[in-house]
DNA sequence: TAATGAAAGTGTACTTGTTACACTTTTTTT
DNA sequence: AAAAAAAGTGTAACAAGTACACTTTCATTA
């Protein structure tokens, strides 16, 4: 295996975390001073993403580059698209991020796509040499190179995955409530649902399993937790084709 | 522009056809004949697909490709995958047809998919040195390179497309009757509908528009003609969130 | 320890959408 | 003039979606 990074193929990674409150995003600060003034020559915030090594499959660098820059592993992964972004090269700051990192700044790059879903408070993220960080998708804003693009793709992607198979299926915390799958849903699609035609609904997915287990230590009633039967789903999916619209 | 082809990176298209019949696909055939005796050493199909050109955009480049191989233009392609695939390597005939082709047969490449969906009979394939033609999709069996995953994936996209937004969209016949559209859900899904039924759905879809016209010469009742109004879909398009599964 | 605050959990009536189902109409062909 | 072929049309039963308010159960605090 050589580490020489191609150089026209990146993955970038867009890790979506819910907090039970909103939906974040893993930014990466990319931070460069001028060794003499010690300005702030660029900071702005990319996605998780590098180029892949010459020999490297696809989805192993993006696994890798996400590990490298957040320490997180074992993450599934999903495939959403493949960005050229000419502006890219066209942006004095990527041009000068790209040289300083080693890369060319003339080279045309691919980038090839993924993104996840996790639940932010069980995955910690271990900040290495560059910050990094969960930040709350609604707030985030002119991103470096395409990456704000394809941050708005990623989010269309996770919306027609979320109503084409269940949420969490691959994606999910190992157990939660109703209110906060409810929460889940509400902040993927932005909107709020009614708690009662909410909980009608799910109760048709037979794959979500209620445990005897309910929260503790909260100061209101305790809710009963749930968790995915994939068994149970993989029985359940024969085929769904109410071509809407 | 250089011609030189980039060794790491091809454009497929996945063009599907609807003859008012069954879902078709356009399909290469690859033969390689030994020089000396005549066999045929590689006798197969695989979808229309090619190397990029190194300062050539994805999309550009799936269009050329297209082109060159059957003369079609002004096409709507929607890229929906990039695959990577380390069989491919593994294949002799695959390997043999890169380098007679002028490619590395050892060169990882990974490619850029696109798929569409046309009317065949409004769309008449010019062919050029090479064999090329609508075959059914239900027939298909053994492309070349990873084809056939490529084939299997571009209609499941097509699938998730056609129950997201409006099919003809970008992608139909001028005009078409009722029981034309109604057949092409049907290939699609790979079901059938209730006319009766599947009439008072479409009935809510605003953007068909009836046409005062008919078909003619046709040995029975002749059909209304509907046509889609792009306009009246985006306005009425706002969201669908029907979160189903 | 009683009262408060906070979210969980639950049912019903109304409207809308989905399904199953069969005959008449309009055209060409013989 | 009759036959063949597909277009076009309505209704009743059932399932799903919507709008809506009160009780329960826990921790906290007075």
């Amino acid at each position: 295996m050589t580490t020489r990074l191609h150089p026209n193929i990146s993955v970038d990674c867009v890790i979506f975390g819910f907090d039970f409150e909103k939906l974040n995003v893993i930014l990466v600060e990319r931070v460069l001073k001028d060794p003499v003034t010690g300005e702030e020559i660029i900071s702005d915030f990319t996605l998780t993403g590098n180029h892949i090594y010459v020999d490297e499959h696809l989805e192993d660098a993006a696994k890798r580059v996400l590990n490298d820059l957040t320490g997180l592993d074992h993450i599934y992964l999903e495939q959403f698209y493949t960005s050229e972004d000419p502006a890219r090269l066209k942006s004095p700051k990527d041009q000068l991020w790209l040289s300083k990192t080693g890369k060319n700044p003339e080279e045309r790059v691919i980038s090839v796509c993924y993104f996840s879903l996790l639940n932010c408070k069980e995955t910690p993220i271990r900040k290495k040499d560059r910050k990094v960080g969960w930040y709350p998708v609604s707030n985030v804003t002119n991103l470096g190179f395409d990456h704000s693009q394809i941050l708005a793709h990623a989010l269309h992607s996770l919306q027609i995955k979320i109503q084409n198979e269940p949420i969490g299926y691959e994606m999910l915390p190992q157990k939660f409530t109703l209110s906060q799958l409810q929460k889940l849903y509400e902040v993927v699609f932005n909107v709020e649902f009614d708690k009662r035609n909410f909980r009608k609904k799910v109760a048709k997915m037979k794959y979500l399993i209620p445990l005897d287990e309910k929260q503790k230590g909260v100061s209101h009633k305790p809710a009963r937790y749930y968790i995915f039967s994939r068994e149970v789903y993989e029985k359940t999916k024969t085929d769904m084709l109410n071509f809407s619209v």
